[in-house]
DNA sequence: GACGCAATCCGAAACGTTTCGGATTTATGG
DNA sequence: CCATAAATCCGAAACGTTTCGGATTGCGTC
């Protein structure tokens, strides 16, 4: 473990100088620079990061808090999310810390005590719900943090979100120009930020349309295949009341629906349209589906560099107004859309 | 942040003491103890981890290295990896911290860089090889590290292992005695410890029986669904040397199997018997195939918490000679296995 | 009252880095 | 050769904790 101090003798200088060379500062000539990489290198010398965090209050590192709870499928999307964060955040020299809370955990306390330990330079919130609590804790601690998705409309924290309320408006839109009055909407679970914008969309697009809000055909579900196959099956139980068409808020969902539609020997678009939200999850393609699905897509991917890019400036330079983006949606017109039957 | 010197200003006494108060020492009487703990929760003292990584040289955090190349589902056992790890450091006061490599970056300078950083107590090796080089690497640095698996029969270091030879040899064994001679391994990538491990069970059995080994019958692939459905395919290609019998690497590789079994019209046991190692896996139960499969199994879940401990124990009594494990494995006899047919 | 022992306490040094303020050297132009 | 500015360099303090060695107190015993 060579030092700073082992450097300096090693080359005659002071260590002040070492230190100014090892992190590139400007009054600190080329040739020594050159020297001071080489010793560092012969030396085997790296960083005491204790040491730097403790004069300079930063750690170098992001943290993420989870539920330990997995939950089967739906945690496919949780591996996509930390491996991309975590390289997106080496990439720009900052270590990105997991941590999975036991099963049953109150998370608050946990988020309390990882923000007053100072051992963190900051937060990336996922699974965002409406007004919540984590962003109300670490706003009010002073702590730097990201959100995916937004806790509020006129939230006044970092975010990086996709335009939710569009993807559910321009399908319920869309589908009603073609005729549709009954369009069932498979949404995630009530709470979440995103299906709730989502489900402000639909309404919006009916309340436009002049048609009502009719509760049995909204769905709020883990969006996992079997929950679309299932709440399909249910939906079209009433064959006379049945939807005719169908917004899926992912494309697992929509894979649900369309086994299940299958099973009940409906057409796809003849008797009922279906369209779906596709975040380009795990290798399921929409345009792989029979017939080739309709989809707004908004690729997930996308988002880790951005979550991580607004993160590292807002820890930089905390004072900064929050950055906010809303990412575009594109729509994708395929096959599986048509006009409303008779 | 409150530090040690308000604390001791706030409650007339000196910062060692208030230091030793609350890493509960035997010197501080209980009286004192307790009037510290209350301050710290009134000014909501946290003990800064840079400042005593500096002077332990300590930093409470172990890393798990993983690359990032995500190859679908044989990704999900990763999570339940991680959660699991994460959980039971958690547990014993540690910090768990997962790097992900960017795909196609070359693991050994990250190990390197991460070893000589000093910034991790220990480190946790999956996925290992036959002569690791991880393993070498972080040998000759001195640096704690505990492994999934064994490098090498003589291996020096710590480890929690199953009995990959034992699972092999056993399956092989069994289905010997039943009459079969042509028995197939559905095996992982040649290069792991584990499949090397099975396969030197596999031949050490037909080698005891007098049956030659055919290559033809050993196929190394990742373990999953499809690749069992594949290979399956192929080796009963030739009606007439087709294997009778299929040990299965894992419960995936069986499902596949199955599948493929079913459209060739092969009926299990009559034509041919199926076995497999059972980690376990993500809610795929053998016992839920029909017939009914007959495994080996070894939760995979058991082993977070002999790792963390084996690793924990290793961080704290460097000295020690390393612990090693091997998990018994256990054998379900189901109706998946009978005798060889004619 | 003196002694010894245990129970508590304390001061100071150390860990390896960054940074502030100033000092020294080197080049530049007259 | 001098004055000035620019380019390099340096000493010392500070960050918050742990720990070493020793100091103080209280208490029972002779």
């Amino acid at each position: 473990m060579a030092t700073l101090k082992d450097l300096s003798k090693h080359l005659g200088l002071s260590v002040t100088q070492v230190s100014r060379a090892i992190n590139d500062h400007a009054d600190v000539s080329q040739k020594t620079k050159e020297r001071v990489r080489e010793a560092a290198k012969e030396l085997g010398y790296a960083v005491n990061r204790s040491a730097r965090s403790l004069v300079t209050g930063k750690s170098g590192m992001v943290i993420l808090i989870r539920p330990g709870a997995l939950s089967g499928p739906a945690d496919m999307s949780v591996l996509e999310t930390i491996s991309g964060l975590s390289g997106e955040f080496h990439k720009r020299g900052m270590q990105f810390l997991l941590n999975i809370m036991p099963p049953g955990t109150d998370p608050m306390p946990v988020y309390q005590s990882a923000a007053t330990s100072g051992s963190f330079d900051g937060f990336v919130l996922i699974d965002t719900r409406r007004d919540d609590p984590r962003v109300a804790l670490l706003t009010e601690m002073g702590v730097p943090f990201v959100v995916h998705g937004r806790s509020d409309p006129a939230a006044d924290h970092n975010y990086y979100d996709i335009d939710n309320h569009q993807v559910a408006y321009t399908h319920a839109k869309n589908l009603l120009a073609l005729g549709h009055t009954r369009i069932a909407l498979l949404n995630g679970p009530r709470g979440y930020a995103y299906s709730e914008y989502r489900l402000q969309g639909y309404q919006k697009a009916l309340e436009e349309a002049g048609v009502s809000f009719d509760p049995a055909l909204l769905v709020s579900e883990q969006m996992t295949e079997g929950n679309g196959m299932i709440a399909t099956a249910r939906l079209f139980e009433d064959k006379v009341h049945r939807p005719t068409a169908l917004i899926c808020g992912n494309i697992l969902l929509a894979k649900g629906a369309y086994t299940a539609l299958g099973a009940m020997e409906y057409r796809i678009p003849e008797d009922v349209s279906v369209v779906s939200h596709d975040d380009v999850l795990h290798n399921i393609r929409g345009s792989a589906f029979y017939p080739a699905l309709t989809v707004s897509r908004s690729p997930f991917a996308n988002s880790w560099s951005h979550l991580a890019e607004i993160l590292c400036n807002a820890i930089q330079n905390p004072t900064a107004p929050p950055h906010q983006h809303v990412a575009e949606v594109e729509f994708i017109e395929r096959a599986s859309t048509g006009p409303a039957p008779k």
